[in-house]
DNA sequence: CTACGTGCAAAAGATTTGCATTCGA
DNA sequence: TCGAATGCAAATCTTTTGCACGTAG
């Protein structure tokens, strides 16, 4: 049942990327659909280094530059999101899935005793966001697209 | 009386450092003062290159390793802090003071029809951030430390 | 056919690291 | 004195760019 919606939304998907392209102009290539497939196919979060990893595992030859490329196109389609974890320390850039999921926003959770690592990252979703949104557009006089909200915290032992 | 202002908040802000440094058993270097008066006589975000060209142009020879090096111990100690403007393209971390600051979120402003440059950026407050936090907090048994919170848009001409 | 897209390698930009030298305690 | 800090340059890491080649339309 799992798999089986996986391959629904996988389908569907494509779709829809076969649409943004038309509508683009932009060609259809192979690679476009390889990278969508394996994006959806994923559970979590990831960097251009993971994935580009894990199709070379799966014998998929595709450059980093196009992966880059790809990305690129799938943010604007709104096919995937990006993300900045690590408030503390540098790192590569986060991307997931986004088709079929709400907006949503993270609590990064350190590991105790360390402000690097990072141990656990959660999702949640709170309307209260919305609210915050509406204030600051109508105070400002702006459209707002998007936001992004991060906690940063320790597990409570205690 | 603005500037006489900024004087007295100078004299206390190195003293905050003083302290902190005997405190870690860090040394008293006069790079470390030097540069905490530039960040602290600046009204804006800043990054290291803008700070180390701010340097040179005043002749003070500071290496970029040692500003590195310096804005994070600043960040250990609360005297600033580290940001991440640019949710689009990869921008390089921009830092602020924040001792005599309260804690703010950021409005980030893109010129209209661009995804990539930045106009203008606006500080605000708003307290609800405190609730969703509280909630978070007990929803996942954490301690959070920290948030960051960014809305993005474009100006409202309509 | 004719660009657009890809792959590869080189370039660029931000940050980190290694090491010899300097200097605060 | 002597270990911590600094300066400089080289190294690293992520992302971007240039160019020759392949391929979708």
């Amino acid at each position: 049942m799992e798999a089986t919606q996986k391959e629904l939304n996988l389908v569907t998907i494509k779709e829809v990327l076969r649409q943004y392209l038309l509508q683009k102009g932009f060609r259809n290539t192979p690679e476009r659909y390889t990278i969508l497939e394996e994006i959806y196919m994923m559970d979590h979060h990831f960097n251009v280094d993971d994935l580009y990893l894990l199709m070379m595992q799966k014998k998929y030859h595709v450059s980093k530059a196009t992966i880059y490329n790809t990305i690129e196109i799938f943010l604007d389609a709104g096919l995937i999101r990006k993300h900045q974890f690590g408030e503390k320390t540098l790192t590569s850039s986060s991307y997931e899935k986004s088709y079929f999921d709400k907006q949503h926003d993270h609590l990064v959770i350190y590991k105790e005793g360390s402000d690097k690592e990072i141990e656990e990252i959660i999702e949640f979703c709170d309307p209260r966001i919305q609210g915050i949104k509406e204030s600051i557009e109508k105070a400002f006089g702006v459209n707002i697209d998007s936001h992004s909200l991060y906690f940063y915290g320790t597990k409570n032992n205690g």
